[in-house]
DNA sequence: GCCTCATAGTGAGGTAACCTCACTAAATAT
DNA sequence: ATATTTAGTGAGGTTACCTCACTATGAGGC
């Protein structure tokens, strides 16, 4: 077998884990009434604060057109609430409503279980491994375009 | 911090680095003119071979009716060919053409090399490593309910 | 053999999660 | 002052699933 074989499998594995890690994910989070994406978006604005949507499309890495969208949505739930930018009349600020922190909290929670649960399965050791190199990966591809 | 928290970041650090792979390689396989579901479904055929479209669902993990629907687009684009399963009037097979066997090794090259490149920041040793953890982490959930 | 229940595939209709393009208004650079 | 860039969003689109319902067929029990 060789390298890019095995790298494949390898991807495959990642992928494979990640599938069911979202899945779970999901799950946990689906008795809240919030979608994943939803979800994401309120840990980003839970861990940040106020920001721009502009900003919180950047930390979700999707299309500026697509945050508005999911700001929309939570808006509509309440669980945002949107405000002019006083440094920029462009700009609009968003942040959680008070509901919207019980329900990010209620999400950290649920996932953190979740999580917890998924990872149980492996020791200290392993886990700290596992972080160490995930970290790698997720560093900046230092490979030239 | 707790041990919930670490596990999220865990989860979080999974999730941002299967995003980066998952990215990269729909950007791999883009030339091929297929989607990623289309290039799933490739892949379960080309190490399958003939077989149902209800197994194909199985095998991919999603319902029955979302099976049809990528064997559809992938019949319209004369990668696969539907036959009716001699052993029972009820199913229906499928397998690739001799266009889908190609295209089926064009991605599996595409996203070969793509993996290569991706994993190619960990040494061997850390490749090892991580296959052996993401193994465990594939097991069947021994916890109970 | 007959009946009941399960199975396989798919039509119809739906949602979620993105995307691009285009536009207006505002800010920045020259 | 003018040209260019930036921020947010309307309009429209694609992908990748999903559920429900239906027909035809197969399996199991009596």
């Amino acid at each position: 077998m060789s390298t890019q074989e095995e790298d494949e499998t390898l991807a495959e594995a990642f992928w494979s884990v990640s599938r069911t890690l979202r899945h779970r994910s999901h799950e946990s989070i689906s008795p809240l009434g919030i979608t994943p994406a939803q979800a994401r978006a309120i840990g980003v604005l839970r861990r940040h604060g106020r920001m721009r949507i502009s900003s919180l499309s950047d930390h979700l890495r999707i299309a500026p057109r697509s945050g508005t969208e999911v700001v929309d949505a939570l808006q509509v739930r309440g669980l945002v609430l949107r405000s002019p930018d006083p440094d920029d009349r462009r700009a609009t600020l968003v942040t959680l409503s008070s509901q919207g922190e019980e329900i990010a909290e209620a999400v950290r929670k649920a996932r953190a279980a979740e999580a917890e649960q998924f990872f149980d399965r492996l020791d200290e050791a392993d886990r700290r491994e596992l972080a160490r190199i995930i970290g790698l990966l997720r560093r900046p591809d230092t490979q030239q375009p």
